[in-house]
DNA sequence: TGACAAAGTTAGGTATAACTAACTATACTA
DNA sequence: TAGTATAGTTAGTTATACCTAACTTTGTCA
């Protein structure tokens, strides 16, 4: 039980480790207002977050002094480097993204991929690399194949039902009712009423604050308050 | 000027839009109770995330009431799920990551890759697919190739210096001084004592708080103040 | 050397997003 | 239909991470 040790950094601590790393370079010394210009935020809020790197022992600070990493603080920003360049280098090498949206990116997802992930991205890109030398150059390959079939958007995964409550209709529409939501009273008084899963109502007129909507159904006219009608789920589109 | 579609959501309540898409399902309501337990959140988290979704206008939501989603809560919401499947169908089929770690790097990741990062990942997954029904297996030949070479962990893209304050190191090492840091007073002084860049030293002695620092160089003793030590960068591992 | 600009800090405030504990509404069941 | 369990809410607290405005320190230069 003895002090494991605390990897837990939140993402933006991480970035200030990484902007320190990258400031640092030749000299070993970040400035404050460095930090700040290149993270783009105020230079309290980096006197802020210095302070919770020192206390995590991961910085050298003392105020109105330089900063720099301590050698744990070098290894986790080593490390969030590392992740940027195989990310970067990933997206822009062999997805073919450009350069400067591939860095924003890859800066907002260093984060979030595990190990796991990351080794197999790195691993990915020396196959890449590899086959691209026996002849088959994949990455240009794909450029191609990305020419050909240029608006490919069909990925939904689901069957997207566009269900919405009555509430959303505009007048003029048709719907079909799918299904009533709620309580037993309200859903037995407009259940008498004839609304009833499959019915096709038409949206008539809706009042200037969306209460009350005057719907049209099997001929008849009803008035519904908009708490009602919002429980009643209903598929646009009724051509009929 | 008029009310430009605000589509700045946090990561937080894309992921509760998400929940409730997923959740609502067939029936096309979601709980309260299992929109927490979906998100692994407190129930009174919910409520707290449900106001801000019905202020956005996406969610339908009165208390003690059912929750649905508005249409732009749905496209939305679809709109994440479309991510979150691309990205976990990239991870599994093409890089080979186990599925529930795909899944959750996925769910973490969905938020911070953009428009132009999705469709290429999501033409990418087209191009591996379309390959391997060509005959040469993209996924399979890839998995091959990392049982080849397992254990490539080289991609730092930057030269790590592992350079440390002087108060970092530990009694018996030697190492090289890199850089002092600091104003010319205490830099003065502790360069007259032979405290310059190139010189190789050897810590002898380190005082429980670390301060002060005993230091053998060219041949005579020298104390520092832990202060002082901060601020000379060295380098380890220096044999002699 | 003393005034001034630049860098850095503090104080105080906002927004998000979570939590616990206590309360209230709803639904079920006897 | 009354009692209770469950679901949902409110209030109050915490932590992060930012901000602005005002203050302090430091270094430079006339």
């Amino acid at each position: 039980m003895t002090a494991i040790k605390d990897n837990n950094l939140s993402a933006s601590l991480e970035d200030y480790l990484e902007a320190i790393f990258n400031l640092a370079g030749a000299s070993n010394v970040a400035r404050s207002k460095d930090i700040a210009k290149s993270l783009g935020v105020a230079r309290s809020s980096v006197t802020g977050a210095l302070r919770v790197l020192k206390k995590k022992g991961l910085a050298n600070y003392r105020p109105y002094d330089y900063v720099t990493l301590t050698k744990a603080g070098q290894d986790i920003a080593a490390e969030v480097v590392r992740k940027h360049n195989i990310i970067t280098s990933f997206f822009v090498n062999v997805l073919g993204v450009e350069t400067d949206i591939a860095q924003q990116a890859a800066c907002r997802a260093e984060h979030t991929l595990g190990p796991e992930v990351i080794s197999k991205l790195l691993c990915f890109i020396g196959f890449v690399n590899k086959n691209s030398k026996n002849g088959y150059d994949l990455a240009d390959e794909f450029k191609r194949f990305c020419k050909s079939r240029p608006q490919n958007n069909s990925f939904s995964g689901k069957q997207m039902s566009s269900t919405v409550g009555l509430d959303e209709v505009k007048p003029g529409q048709k719907c079909k009712i799918v299904r009533i939501i709620g309580r037993s009273g309200v859903n037995k008084r407009i259940a008498d009423m004839g609304v009833v899963p499959g019915t096709i109502l038409e949206v008539q007129r809706v009042a200037p604050l969306g209460d009350p909507i005057d719907v049209k159904l099997k001929g008849y006219r009803l008035s519904l308050r908009k708490e009602e009608a919002s429980k009643i789920m209903v598929e646009l589109g009724q051509s009929e």
